[in-house]
RNA sequence: UGGGGCGUGGCCAAGCGGUAAGGCGCGGGACUUUGGAUCCCGUAUUCGGAGGUUCGAAUCCUCCCGCCCCAACCA
């Protein structure tokens, strides 16, 4: 008998699964499935990357298949192994295994002799027009393009020029392979579209090697075919490029077939996913780098305490689909929320400390207190932490003037100090020039200890605290999410968040999950008001936030470990 | 005014002729050694609009409207 289908266990099948399925029960490429990333090392991975790497990756485990990762470095002036072997960290640190790792690079000599088919087959020329002449003669939307006056060169002179652009005769700019198509076809990119140009410049992988670059539309599909790639997915913008991506398959004799399917690439409230952005941030030094806590990268996220289980389950929940989408960071910050939430180890701490003195305890004695590491997880045990006379619980946590809804501490009223002792404030100390208060004094119940009456008799809210001679200061680094942008996709000036004092506007806000570290065991949870990490680049005990509270340097005491 | 796509609740997203899954968010309640956790309950009489076909349409047809992408020697 079927259960009911419910929730997540139906999981809907999104239309590119639908086709791969199909693609396997008709047998097409001996039913194999193979897909690859191919991001461009260009900058570093966002989280608009990890769709797509999900995606690849995911499909290829789902059915049995293979996912390459491949490197899209065809044009030099704009890639550096910095950027390759970020990006094979953070494919890695997803959680993914690529089966070929790959470099277009590693092709060149193969396209090579793909444009020279191309030439040999009438389907190729060089063009010596201008980039602007190029421009000019190619149409608009509307009106079909004018036919170069080089497309007509023999076959002969196109090879001889061809290989004189390969042996670097010609400056840059000099002269183009295009592919011979259609000057008037509807589809603009299929004009005559240029497969190579001169690039004089040294490149990241093939030094000097080569002054002529192939084009991502001459370069993608044979390099799929190649790789035995089945499925090459991409995002939307590329539509317009199958029917080319069609056309270099089938003109050339590469060994396999592969298909291009589209779908929507990830946007997200509030975050600036533009690699030129992000260049820019990086480069003009809004950020500390890449790896900013505040950036969008993956590795920007890794260091505030993103796992990659969250960012899994994320991708998992905004499925594939080819309608424009604008995912609201919350989806974000459930995933990470709802994992951390699992596994993070809590610790107690205070933002702004109030001294409170327990008038009944002994003075000079020291306690150690029994406190539970994860209530979600009982396997991660407890910690011995210091109880004494004098304590700090958070400012918030005291009213003098308790409102409704309040049932935290106030005067005359009993609270629970977790996993210590009821304890009930009998008086409050004030500054007397300033009204201020200063200290909360208060009398515990011996009988309480571990945090239940053994009279049975209840208390309405339970509070953190932190052991005054045993607190730890650290510096808590209050990092604002991101580049917020006032609208989503709005290209207003992203800067102005990056300004300090916009921060400080954002206080007493709610401290989201956050934080982190990619090193292990450093991801801690300050209760009641989410979570933080240590940032491993700063001295030990430094948590960073992910979301203003105070302007930036506000001070926290730890919970002395 | 060319071509290619897309339009299901605030945000995503299933559905593919049989009478609107699910998640996030939001609202309400319960519970809790506080965890903004957890647990319930609620949240589209309707699928961009208008016609049509059909016993029956979000799903088929027609027309209309809206949004996105394409005129780099970027990817």
């Amino acid at each position: 008998m079927d259960p009911a289908p419910t929730g997540i266990d139906r999981e809907p099948i999104d239309f590119i699964r639908a086709i791969v399925t199909d693609d396997v029960a008709a047998g097409r490429n001996e039913s194999r499935v193979a897909t690859r990333f191919p991001p461009e090392p260009n900058g570093y991975l966002h989280i608009g990357h990890a769709k797509a790497i999900c995606l690849n990756f995911g499909i290829a485990q789902e059915f049995g298949g293979t996912c390459n990762l491949r490197f899209d470095d065809t044009n030099p002036t704009k890639e550096d192994v910095e950027y390759v072997e970020a990006i094979e960290d953070d494919v890695r640190w997803l959680g993914f295994e690529w089966k070929g790792l790959h470099f277009a690079s590693d092709y060149f000599e193969q396209l090579f002799d793909y444009a020279v088919h191309l030439i040999r087959r009438g389907l190729a020329y060089v063009d010596s027009q201008t980039a602007d002449e190029m421009r000019a003669t190619r149409g608009t939307l509307t009106a079909p393009g004018v036919e170069s006056p080089y497309r007509n060169r023999t076959v002969d002179e196109n090879l001889d020029l061809f290989s004189r652009m390969r042996a670097g005769e010609f400056e840059d700019g000099a002269h183009v392979l295009r592919a011979k198509i259609d000057m008037a076809s509807p589809n603009i990119n299929m004009r005559d579209p240029v497969l190579y140009r001169i690039r004089h410049s040294h490149h990241h992988r093939t030094g000097d090697a080569w002054c002529i670059y192939p084009m991502y539309d001459f370069a993608h599909p044979p390099s799929d075919a190649i790789e035995y790639i089945t499925h090459s997915l991409c995002t939307l913008e590329y539509e317009d490029h199958r029917p080319l991506y069609d056309w270099v398959i089938v003109n050339l004799p590469v060994p396999s077939r592969p298909r291009q399917i589209e779908f929507a690439r990830l946007n997200l409230t509030y975050t600036v996913m533009s690699k030129r952005r992000l260049l820019e941030l990086v480069g003009d030094k809004h950020v500390a780098g890449w790896d900013d806590p505040r950036m969008p990268t993956i590795v920007g996220m890794r260091r505030r305490g993103y796992t990659p289980e969250a960012i899994r389950a994320f991708c998992d929940r905004i499925g594939i689909a080819k309608r424009e989408n604008v995912i609201d960071v919350a989806l974000l910050e459930h995933a990470v929320r709802e994992d951390l939430n699992r596994r993070a180890p809590r610790v107690m701490g205070v933002l702004r400390p109030l001294r409170m003195m327990i008038e009944n305890y002994p003075e000079g004695q020291t306690e150690d207190v029994d406190v539970v590491n994860n209530p979600e997880d009982p396997a991660a045990g407890t910690r011995k932490v210091p109880f004494s006379r004098v304590l700090y619980i958070e400012r918030d946590d005291f009213r003098e003037d308790p409102p409704k809804k309040f049932f935290r501490l106030a005067p005359g009223r009993e609270v629970r100090l977790r996993c210590a002792y009821f304890i009930t404030c009998t008086r409050v100390v004030k500054d007397e020039a300033s009204g201020e208060i200063i200290e909360l004094i208060c009398r515990y119940d011996p009988a309480t200890r571990g945090g239940d009456a053994p009279d049975g008799r209840k208390v309405k809210a339970t509070l953190h605290w932190v052991s005054a001679p045993h607190a730890v200061d650290a510096e808590v680094r209050l990092y604002d999410r991101l580049f917020n942008v006032e609208q989503p996709g709005a290209t207003g000036d992203y800067r102005a968040d990056l300004n300090p004092e916009s921060l400080s506007v954002i206080r007493d806000a709610k401290v989201e999950p956050s934080a982190a570290a990619a090193t292990a065991g450093t991801r801690f949870q300050f209760e009641r008001l989410g979570y933080f990490c240590v940032d491993p680049d700063s001295a030990p005990g430094r948590p960073v936030f992910n979301r203003t509270v105070t302007l930036k340097d506000s001070w926290a005491r730890i919970e002395n470990r």
